[in-house]
DNA sequence: GACAGCCGTTCCGTTTACGGAACGAATGTC
DNA sequence: GACATTCGTTCCGTAAACGGAACGGCTGTC
């Protein structure tokens, strides 16, 4: 996931590699399956599609149709886009990112992306307009981030949360790449909460 | 957490109908194609797929394969989720919620989603299996979250967290409807082939 | 006018994803 | 133990998605 075909407009993307995206397809639909205790064979009883179809489908040994991939999904009660690999990249000097979701409520906009650090880098962002703040979820790896001057540290399953109107970094720990997830909270100005 | 126990054998989803999604996809595409002021013709050559399937695509007269729709999107620069559908799906009593993405790391599976919650509203989850943590970021509103015996109060810009191997409860806070995000993390099982 | 080039659609043979059935393994019942 | 049930995988004939080629329509060149 997040894997490093960055999917830039215009640029000849050197090969395409879809095999290496199908399978996690496959993973996440098992995954959800079995979250949800359900059978392979219930399952498949259930969307209407055959076992060797949803087998296959799971093991990344087919290839499989919009409309199987459509009906699968939504027995297990999520959409496509739940499955597969989502939008535009963005990259910082060393982050990875992708935007899931951008999205306004009164008195905030936010923005919700799923971040990638490799082992070993740093990361260094300007400071955002008064009133920013940031909201970090590390899922893997062990990251310091934070207000320049006074960084905090989170690993797997932690939670940082800082005030980005001043220059702000994250550095990755230790030896493993860092997973995260970031939101970004733009309060609107000129405007007071609860109006 | 969310999709309750509604997953009985007897229960039947009111039907999926695929097909009033397929013709949105070849919409989307042909409108990012022209966007980019890419002929059929060459937006297939570029892609590497038939004219045929491009045409047949785009008008929804096919129902394409996976890869066929990834070597497309990946040459107009988008990734999957820009042309499908982000379910709106709906789970729970009271809570409204979108499986954003759902992704796997080494010793852990997540899924990430985006709720809603409107104002007076209460929602109670079965426990998870022993390990599962839920991490919810508010955007909107004040919502009580977390163990049944033990809640927690997250404000705008606020998060908690808590151990999801309890039954546990959502209960939103003064009158405005709750805006979240919620990160579920199942550990992998000890049984699991290695990733 | 004749011709060349590109457009998007349609035709058609080949490839392959499809569902049903059969399979061995694992588990439950008596 | 014998037997039934369910599991996920594999086999196989059929249906359909695939790419190449041919089509009519449109535009620009001489």
């Amino acid at each position: 996931m997040l894997h490093d075909s960055s999917m830039k407009p215009g640029a000849q993307n050197p090969r395409p590699t879809p095999d290496s995206d199908t399978p996690d397809i496959g993973r996440r639909i098992r995954r959800l399956r079995e979250e949800r205790g359900i059978s392979l064979s219930e399952l498949a009883r259930r969307a209407g599609v055959g076992k060797a179809t949803l087998s296959g489908l799971e093991n990344g040994t087919r290839n499989p149709t919009l409309e199987t991939l459509w009906t699968v999904t939504a027995q297990l009660g999520v959409g496509l886009a739940a499955v597969v690999d989502t939008g535009p990249v963005v990259h910082g000097t060393a982050v990875q990112g992708v935007l899931l979701q951008a999205f306004e409520e009164e008195g905030a906009a936010y923005e919700l992306y799923r971040l990638f650090f490799p082992t070993g880098s740093t990361q260094t962002s300007p400071a955002h307009p008064e009133g920013v703040t940031e909201h970090l979820t590390v899922f893997a790896g062990t990251l310091r981030a934070g207000p320049a001057d006074a960084p905090l540290t989170a690993g797997p399953g932690e939670y940082v949360t800082w005030r980005s109107d001043v220059p702000h970094t994250y550095t990755v720990l230790g030896e493993h790449d860092v997973h995260a997830s970031l939101l970004i909270r733009y309060p609107r100005r000129r405007s007071e909460p609860g109006g």
